[in-house]
DNA sequence: TCTGGGGTCCTAGGACCC
DNA sequence: TCTGGGGTCCTAGGACCC
């Protein structure tokens, strides 16, 4: 099984593990014991792999199909359009889930249907039911409706926890209960958004394929400390290193903010401790990139939030109020001023930390932090790191 | 005493997803 | 003692406009 940041939670585990009956989520300490007689084997969670790989199957998933959406870190969308005259889909998706796994050792299930939400639903049984041998295609009414009255609710696409409880107490059960919803009164019990899952139930297509991905509205970096974190120079040290790798990651968006908020808070789960969580916003005279000048503000945001004599836990930086280059228009009578050669700084900057010679970074960030988090049983970086190259002997 | 109709923008809160 | 991180969308309500 694999673990959450700091090693605290189980977010994803094998067959096995769930056979065991390890439950998604539970904290790691509360199962210690099992795992040690059991001899489960227990990862940190290594997303430079996790990243790595995934880009090596949508590259070929899109070279396997003409328009593919990438909607997650291990989902995509395919578009079968017209792909039905030449070969059956059935047919299709076999080849793709043996081309793939051929060539990145990656098993990936297939579903086919009409909508999205259809889509999900067969995918879903492909992965549940191991007869199906990974692919599942909805195309025919019959088959979409028996997949339907066999799956309970909280399955499909959209509908969480909440929405589950609520529909239950209407009575509406499974899948199928919901497609043959009346939509008037799901739009108004609910939202928009259950109208639309229960028409795309019905094989009504409501949800585009986006082939292009929209430009993010808001940038979060955050993370529990390795250790808890009481003096106020360390947990400063946190705060600029988030806020550099949030900038990090706005320049790679190509976006300028003009809003930053710093939060802070202790941890939750011991009621004898005292608590304290609070955030504070910023907005810049102009959207910028720069780190320097988002760094100068979570600072003094930090200032105002920081409280003496708590264990703390975790912080993070958000950005947000994103403009594209060049579309900002400025005050009249008082101008923001970019730094000079603000931009040719941080290109640089990044440009050295993604090359693999070395790092560069801000002196607030501090050297050797001892609020970094924990990944006691990390797994190599097989496929970026030259020094973890996979041996076959 | 009686008080219209049609809009937009913003925010907080709630729900969902991976 | 030890409990993850990063996003989106929708709606209601308040404030404002003509």
């Amino acid at each position: 099984m694999v673990l959450s940041n700091n090693d605290g939670c189980v977010v994803a585990r094998s067959r096995e593990a769930k056979a065991l009956g390890i439950k998604m989520g539970v904290p790691v300490f509360q199962i210690r014991d099992q795992i040690r007689q059991q001899g489960i084997a227990v990862f940190s969670s290594n997303y430079a792999l996790y990243a790595d790989m995934s880009q090596r199957v949508m590259s070929l998933l899109e070279a396997l199909a003409p328009r593919v959406e990438v909607y997650s870190i291990d989902e995509a969308f395919l578009d079968l359009s017209g792909v039905g005259n030449v070969v059956a889909l059935d047919r299709f998706g076999r080849e793709v889930k043996a081309k793939v796994e051929q060539w990145t050792g990656i098993p990936v299930c297939i579903g086919i249907a009409p909508t999205k939400t259809l889509a999900k639903l067969a995918n879903h049984a492909a992965k549940q039911y191991p007869a199906t041998g990974g692919v599942v295609d909805l195309t025919a009414k019959t088959r979409q409706h028996k997949l339907l009255r066999l799956m309970p609710v909280n399955e499909v696409w959209g509908i969480g926890r909440q929405l589950t409880r609520k529909l239950d107490a209407l009575g509406i059960k499974s899948a199928y209960d919901l497609a043959q919803a009346n939509l008037k009164t799901l739009r108004r019990s609910f939202s928009v958004v259950v109208e639309r899952t229960a028409r795309e139930l019905n094989g009504e297509s409501c949800l585009d394929l986006e082939t292009v991905q929209a430009a993010k509205q808001q940038i979060i970096c955050s993370r529990s400390f390795g250790e808890r974190v009481t003096d106020k120079a360390t947990l400063k040290e946190a705060v600029c290193s988030y806020t550099a790798r949030a900038a990090e990651k706005l320049r790679s968006e190509s976006q300028y903010t003009k809003a930053i908020t710093v939060f802070i808070r202790t941890g939750m789960f011991n009621p004898n401790e005292p608590q304290y969580s609070n955030s504070a916003t910023a907005v810049l005279p102009i959207p910028t990139g720069d780190t320097r000048d988002l760094t100068q503000v979570a600072v003094v945001l930090l200032d105002h939030l920081w409280r003496e004599g708590y264990r703390y836990i975790k912080a993070g930086v958000m950005l947000s109020d994103f403009y594209a280059p060049g579309v900002y228009q400025p005050e009249l009578f008082k101008p923001g001023q970019e730094r000079p050669n603000a931009k040719s700084l941080m290109t640089v900057m990044d440009t050295i930390n993604h090359s693999g010679k070395g790092k560069v970074w801000f002196a607030g960030q501090g050297v050797n932090p001892a609020w970094i988090m924990k990944r006691g049983r990390l797994s190599p970086a097989y496929t970026t790191r030259w020094n973890d190259l996979l041996k076959v002997r």
